[in-house]
This record gives structure tokens, C-alpha cells and sequence, in this order.
RNA sequence: GCUGGAGUGGUGGAAUGGCAUACACGUCGGUCUCAAAAACCGAUGGGGGCAACUCCGUGAGGGUUCAACUCCCUCCUCCAGCACCA
């Protein structure tokens, strides 16, 4: 006989939702706990990967709510973006029509799966409700100078024509298309998170509930490093140039300085020299190379002389300066000052160009005593040579006292540089917050005041895929009327990157209705931060490190009093079929919605806690939702076997797993947890167990096949739902075993097993060990040298 | 190259100094059945032995310890992020 999970499900589903279940509301003489997990891009179907993210949140939500915690799970749809706009070309609809049927279908996939969200706190981001926030944000932002506007060379994507902001470039490609990224210059909206770069890199250390790769990558992207600018004097002139290092250890080696083609210095430093035709052509060809292809390693090192010498400061030694591709302007100074000797790519360039090097670090074993030795650069430890008054010196401690020693003298500053940019925003696209401004021919950039928000999106717009802000063509859009002198203007037609709208969502879900304000306030202080957050290691740098900057933000503007979101953070691991990941283009994809049919959601929830912990890679396995069901049926059936009273080892045993599940739980260990419940499971199911055995069984099941639960739970003899009930506490005086079985090792490997009363006094218990019938072979006659004994836990002969 | 993570049976995985392989899948054997499915019971790291038992075994090698999957050192492999970043 099998349980009908069908109709079980539904029945719970339409209960849950008529009673709002899991509605949430501020108490203040309550511990709150706010459970979030990121809210999915509306595709209209749910796939593996959203089972697994909202399966482990939803466990944790309803435990949490057993253990008598005020929980806020809310969900919500992260709406705009541009498969809705393709979708339009495609199918001929509105975006805003494709997208709120999507949201539809989804919301009844996710309803399906019987998740625990307060429904009531649902937000779509494309709700002008919702938008005109980001706009009040942009706006805020603007006022601070932290959104601006200016022209630059930009990340453009040919095939969704738009611009890209760094975060988005994954390998030289388009995060969403993977299309080759182009490189344009254009005016675009920027916001300044860089004015948080120290921030957003210190309080990483706060984050001790955090992934450490999660935490790597945040640290690599802000990517600080110290060094020296270093002011090199360019000879016959005034005019300093400063090159960035972070090997300062090295400045006696400079033997050379080199410009990136793009610095502004470089042609008026060719003028008029027999080398600026050169030069200039060399500039060009790089110009025309892509970003990808200039920054990979192994292409040659091309550049060229421009005619002029600068001075080192350090020895006022004349240096050529020289051009190459292999100096990037967007990073440090845009200039380097080269030493072969010591750094590789400048060795490979020297050779190329036949320019001088010289030893300065020579190896402790003395196994290099000159440049000319070195077949490649020597990027160790060593001691100072050719380096002044530093000879002699540990590179390593020479490099703070030079440093020191050049600050003070005025030939450069100990400074720090960063990887991280300010964040393009602007998207010439449709489906997404039309940017709060204005342009007025005769007030210049204008913010649509507060009053006129939100600036809402036409609810159509010629949708030619061709390129250009469609926005652009919608007249009655454009042609506004400037809200300072009144006279005609037009309104930016560009809208804001779709990650503006998820980098302060957990915000609004505290108070999705309020009207005064993106969120309330007090809400917030009730429910902030985020205790729990789960979501796909992809937005590991993006939304994080977004969301993370929208909160130090909203700090400074004092709506809140905290410096992070997220207080602890899980990144679950992605669900494959065959090793690979579950794809359309590999077409192995399994369908959740199918595995429902066949086998209900709680066996499939079951299944994917069961199948590897969170954390980790999760192989998809039919066999095993097949097993997760034929557990479940055997729970079930234990019902027909109920006796009157546990027997004592059946009730130690009970203790033991609610120990352990809780303690699994409460670390998110549902594979483990899982794995005990099966134990207790075949304990009692041949022998039989109690009513009060099984029920207890039930409610540490519940959190993870809640309507499988709430069914048993009923035929139980209880009136109210299981999640009104409490999770079970076990007794410390149950778990307590008079006997013990104690492991005998002789030498460290287990030979004998013996039981004895838990108090047994250890020379008793040397006694008996050594009498032991498969101790003594080992013994050989003699006295052993020596006996460890482990209260409680076990015995090792040392022979 | 830098940073982070991982490597355990046929498979997913368990064990954070103390009984390696819990739990499950698979496989094999059995019970029930005319038969099959379901259900139930049992076996299942490798070698040797009729057996009691014994030797080997957690990517490789070394070390610390009475005792190492676990700690330390040296390396290998795989995955992920960053990278002509000065």
C-alpha cells in the first residue's frame, strides 16, 4: 500500500493557503528570525536548482518556526530583464504582459512544492511600487554625488546591445549570452561604489558566517594592494610622473620606465621626436585590439621608444621611457617602472628590446651574482644589491624601510590601489527603471523630483531588437517638460541595470507596502538583518557585493543602523545529471514538475536533502527519489503497527535521534539528519512503536515533507496543524546507558570489544581488559607496556 | 601565477585526534507468490584462509602521537574565482 501524496498535497496546499499559514507579523516579545532565499528571475517554470536553493530554506524556515521563532520567509520575483523583451519580439506581447503570466506559473510551480513563504509579502520588481524606490534611491545617490554621469570606454554587448557593467564580463563574455564583449566609448550612468572600497573590504572580516570562497572572490574583486607611487621626474622638464609598484624593494633595477599607450602624457612626449610616426601607429594597432586579446599573458610584448628620458628619483639616474601594451591605463597610474632583472614580463620585454637590467636581489645561496646570469627574472627572496644604503639589507624589510625612506624625501607616496570600479548602470533597454533624469537645454541635467515619481514605463514601445533605448522612440515618454525653468526637455530613455533592483529587496520584503518610504523603518529594525540567506554561488560577487553597498548606503543615510545584510550566508551547490550540469543546449534537463507527479513533492524535497549536504554538488539520481519514496511509504505503515507503551530501549533510542536532528538541523546537516531518522525508523518499524514515539518522529520529519506530516499528524488524533505543535526535546537522563561497549585496541588497532558498567573504576577495568579472551594471545605472556584508557569511549593496549 | 575548495567502497555520501566506510542506492542470496511487482529478512572495501582469524586499505610520500581520513611538512590531481594588476 502507498500513501496518496496526491491528494494529501493538495489538501495541505489549499489549507495552508487559505489560513495564510505562514503569514508574519513584527512582535517585539518574540525572537525574530528572517529566513531569505533569492528570489528567482520569473521563466515561468522552476527548475532543479530552484528545488534545491528553496527545499533547504523552507527546512529551515518551518524548524525554526517549530522552535518557537517569529520567522518572516518571504518570496518575490526579481521581474525586469531582458528575456521579457525578447520574449516580445518573439511572441508579439508586452513584456510587462509575458512577465506577470510568468509570474503566475510560477508562483503556482513554487506552491506546488508546498514552500512555507508569508504570500502577503510578495513583491515583483517591475511593480512601479517597487521601482519608483530605485528611483527614490538613484535619486538619493544623485544628490551625494554617488550617481553621476560620464564618458568612457565601456563593456558592450553586440548581441543584446547594451552596455555591461565589469561585474557582468565573465571571461571576456556577456554573463547572460555569452557573446564577445565589446569595448565602446559612450556617456553612461555610473554609481560610485568605490567611495565604499574600504568598507566593503574591512567588514569582510565581520562576515564569519560566510563561505571563505565567497569571501576570496569578494576579496579579489575589491582587489587592494599596497605599494609606492613612485614620482619619476621627466628630464628636461618640470613634470613628474608617477608609476605605481608594489616591489619598491626593487627601484635600484628600474632601468627603464613604460607608458600604457593610452596615457595622456604620451604624445606630447613624441612631439616633434624622430620617433612620434612610430609610436603613433604603434598606439593605433593597439587601439584596435580587444580587451581579451591585449590582456592575455601570452602574447609578445610590443613597444615602442618615445625619445624621451625620465629621472630616477632614487639614484637621479636617466631611464628611457618607453610605450607597450603590456601597461593597462585603467589600472594603478597607467605607467610602470620596469625592472628585468627582477619582474618577468618586464625580462621578456628587455630582451625583445635589448634594454639594460641590473641585479638587485640576489639570492640567499648566492646561486645568481649578476644580471647577465639570469635566464629568467628572479622574483624571490634575497638581499640588497646595487641598491645605496640599503645593501645588504633582507629584500623584505628593505621594502618597508625604502618606502618610508622615499615618503619622506619626497620621492613618492605609499599608496594603495584598487581593481575595483564604479558600477555601470545604464542599460539601453526597455524592460527594466527608467533612470530619474532629466535633460534640459537650459538647466542641464535635471532630477525628476520626488512628487513625479515614479517615472513609469510606457506600457509598450516598438520592439525591433535592432538596438538603441526603445524608450527613445516613445515620444509621449521623451518630451517632458523641465521641472525647474518648465520649458521642453527630454527624459534619459536609458534604464537601470536589473541588479539595482535586487541589491535592497530584503529591505522591502520588511514592510512591501509602504508608501512613505522604501521601507519602514521600524519594520526593519524589527527584522533586519537577514539571519539566514541561500542562494547559488554565482552571485557570489554581484548581488552580494551590490547589496552589501546598498546597505552601507542606506547606514550613512541613517534608515539603518547596521553596516551588512546578511548574517549568515549558504551557497548551495548545483544539481547535475551525469557529472554535468542540468542544461537545455545538453538537454538533460529533469523536470521537476514530472518527478512531482510520480512521486510527490515531499519525496523529491526528501531526496535532495538526502542526496549530498548543501554546500556541495548534488548528482541527480532517480533510484534515489525512488528510495526517498519507499522511505516515506514505511513511516507511513508504521501506523499499522502501534503498540501501548515504548519499551525503555525504544524510548533511548527516540532521545538519541532527537539529539542528533537537532543538532544536524541547527547546522543545516539534512543529509545526516535524514540518515538518523532511517535509523530510527528500522528500529521500531518491525517491533512496533507508540503513539508518542511515532509522533515525535513525525515532527522532526515535518520541516522536510510538510505535507506528508501534517497528514499523519491528523490520523495521530490532533486537531491543529503540526507546525502549531513544538520540536521535541530529548532527556539527558534517558541517554545515559548503564552498560557501555568499550573498543580494546592493541597498538592502535581494534581487536576486542568489551562491555562493562558505564562507573566500572579503570583498575577494574584494566583487570578485566587483559583477561580478555582475544587479548591475551596478543599479550604473548608479558606485561603490557602500557594501557591508555578514554573514559567512556575506549581502551589501547600498548604491547 | 595568485586565492579558495576538494580527493574515502561499484555509486551518492558518513566519521574533525579514539571502532574507517553510518544512512541510502546498486548488486547478490532468501521469504511470500502459479508468476511478477510490492513488502520483508540477510550479505556486500580488497587479499589470504574450511574456519577461528589475519594482512592491506581514506590521492602519493614523510612526520607528530599510545592512536591520524582528521594535525604538521613536501608533492600530485581535480573544481572554482581572479589575472600582462605593475
Amino acid at each position: 500500500m502507498q500513501y496518496n501524496f496526491k491528494e494529501i498535497e493538495e489538501k495541505w496546499q489549499k489549507k495552508w493557503q487559505e489560513n495564510h499559514a505562514f503569514r508574519a507579523q513584527a512582535d517585539s516579545g518574540r525572537k525574530k528570525y528572517y529566513l531569505l532565499e533569492m528570489f528567482p528571475y520569473p521563466s515561468g517554470k522552476i527548475h532543479m536548482g530552484h528545488v534545491r536553493n528553496y527545499t533547504i530554506g523552507d527546512v529551515a524556515s518551518r524548524f525554526k518556526t517549530l522552535q518557537g521563532y517569529n520567522v518572516m520567509h518571504p518570496m518575490g520575483f526579481d521581474a525586469f530583464g531582458q528575456p521579457a523583451e525578447n520574449a516580445a519580439i518573439k511572441n508579439k506581447t508586452r513584456p510587462a504582459d509575458w512577465t506577470y503570466k510568468c509570474i503566475k506559473e510560477m508562483e503556482t510551480e513554487l506552491k506546488k512544492m508546498g514552500f512555507s513563504y508569508d504570500w502577503d509579502r510578495e513583491v515583483a520588481t517591475c511593480d512601479s511600487e517597487y521601482y519608483k524606490w530605485n528611483q527614490w534611491i538613484f535619486l538619493k545617490m544623485f544628490e551625494r554625488g554617488l550617481a553621476y554621469k560620464k564618458s568612457s570606454n565601456v563593456n558592450w554587448c553586440p548581441s543584446c546591445q547594451t552596455t555591461l557593467a565589469n561585474e557582468e564580463v565573465i571571461e571576456g563574455g556577456c554573463w547572460r549570452c555569452h557573446a564577445k564583449v565589446e569595448q565602446k566609448d559612450l556617456e553612461q550612468w555610473y554609481l560610485k561604489i568605490t567611495e565604499y572600497k574600504e568598507k566593503l573590504l574591512e567588514d569582510l572580516g565581520q562576515l564569519k558566517n560566510w563561505p571563505e570562497r565567497v569571501l576570496a572572490m569578494q576579496n579579489n574583486w575589491i582587489g587592494k594592494s599596497s605599494g609606492v607611487d613612485i614620482n619619476f621626474r621627466l628630464k628636461g622638464s618640470d613634470k613628474v610622473i608617477p608609476v605605481f609598484t608594489t616591489r619598491v624593494d626593487t627601484i635600484f633595477g628600474a632601468t627603464y620606465i613604460v607608458l600604457a599607450p593610452e596615457h595622456p602624457l604620451v604624445r606630447e612626449l613624441i612631439k616633434g621626436k624622430p620617433q612620434e610616426k612610430e609610436v603613433l601607429s604603434f598606439i593605433e594597432k593597439v587601439a584596435k585590439e580587444s580587451k581579451l586579446v591585449r590582456t592575455s599573458s601570452d602574447v609578445k610584448k610590443e613597444g615602442a621608444f618615445t625619445g624621451s628620458f625620465a629621472i630616477n628619483p632614487v639614484n637621479n639616474e636617466e631611464v628611457p621611457i618607453w610605450v607597450a601594451d603590456y601597461v593597462l591605463m585603467e589600472y594603478g597610474t597607467g605607467a610602470i617602472m620596469a625592472v628585468p632583472t627582477h619582474d618577468q614580463r618586464d625580462f621578456l620585454f628587455a630582451q625583445e628590446h635589448q634594454l639594460p637590467r641590473r641585479l638587485v636581489i640576489m639570492p640567499k645561496d648566492g646561486s645568481v651574482k649578476s644580471a647577465e646570469e639570469l635566464k629568467e627574472a628572479y622574483e624571490g627572496e634575497g638581499l640588497q644589491v646595487n641598491s645605496g644604503e640599503f645593501n645588504g639589507l633582507l629584500n623584505t624589510e628593505a621594502k618597508t624601510k625604502i618606502a618610508g625612506w622615499m615618503e619622506k624625501n619626497g620621492m613618492g607616496k605609499i599608496q594603495a590601489h584598487w581593481r575595483l570600479r564604479d558600477w555601470l548602470i545604464s542599460r539601453q533597454r526597455y524592460w527594466g527603471t527608467p533612470i530619474p533624469i532629466i535633460y534640459c537645454p537650459q538647466c542641464g541635467i535635471v532630477p525628476v523630483p520626488d512628487k513625479d515619481l515614479p517615472v513609469e514605463l510606457p506600457a509598450d514601445a516598438p520592439f525591433t531588437g535592432e538596438g538603441g533605448s526603445p524608450l527613445a522612440k516613445v515620444k509621449e515618454f521623451v518630451e517632458v517638460k523641465c521641472p525647474r525653468c518648465a520649458g521642453g526637455a527630454r527624459r534619459e530613455t536609458d534604464t537601470m541595470a536589473t541588479f539595482f533592483d535586487s541589491s535592497w529587496y530584503f529591505l522591502r520584503f520588511c514592510s512591501p507596502k509602504f508608501t512613505a518610504a522604501p521601507f519602514d523603518q521600524q519594520e526593519a529594525k524589527y527584522w533586519m538583518v537577514v539571519d539566514q540567506y541561500i542562494g547559488g554561488i554565482e552571485h557570489a560577487i554581484l548581488h552580494l557585493l551590490y547589496s552589501r553597498f546598498f546597505t552601507k548606503f542606506f547606514q550613512d543615510l541613517k534608515m539603518i543602523d547596521f553596516n551588512e545584510p546578511f548574517d549568515r550566508l549558504l551557497t548551495q551547490g548545483m544539481v547535475l545529471k551525469d557529472g554535468e550540469v542540468m542544461s537545455k543546449s545538453r538537454g538533460n534537463i529533469v523536470d521537476p514538475d514530472s518527478m512531482i507527479k510520480d512521486y510527490g513533492a515531499d519525496a523529491l524535497r526528501l531526496f535532495i536533502l538526502f542526496a549530498a549536504p548543501p554546500e556541495t554538488e548534488l548528482e541527480w539520481d532517480k533510484r534515489g527519489l525512488e528510495g526517498a519514496f519507499k522511505f516515506l511509504n514505511r513511516v507511513w505503515r508504521i501506523q499499522d503497527n502501534l503498540v501501548d507503551t515504548a519499551r525503555p530501549e525504544m524510548l533511548k533510542n527516540l532521545h538519541k535521534t532527537i539529539k542528533k536532528v537537532s543538532a544536524d538541523f541547527s547546522e543545516f546537516k539534512f543529509n545526516t539528519a535524514i540518515a538518523s531518522l532511517m535509523e530510527l525508523t528500522n528500529a521500531v518499524y518491525q517491533s512496533g512503536a507508540d503513539r508518542k514515539v511515532l509522533q515525535s518522529l513525525v515532527i522532526m520529519l515535518s520541516p522536510i515533507v510538510p505535507h506528508f506530516a501534517e497528514e499523519l499528524w491528523g490520523i495521530l488524533g490532533n486537531k491543529e496543524s503540526i507546525f502549531k505543535s513544538a520540536w521535541p526535546q530529548y532527556d539527558p537522563q534517558l541517554l545515559v546507558e548503564e552498560n557501555i561497549e568499550l573498543p580494546i585496541q592493541i597498538n592502535g588497532k581494534l581487536r576486542s570489544k568489551i562491555e562493562v558498567s558505564r562507573n566500572l573504576p579503570e583498575d577494574k577495568l584494566k583487570e578485566l581488559v587483559l583477561l580478555d579472551q582475544k587479548v591475551v594471545p596478543w599479550l604473548e605472556g608479558r606485561a603490557p607496556k602500557k594501557i591508555i584508557i578514554v573514559p567512556q569511549k575506549l581502551v589501547n593496549i600498548v604491547v
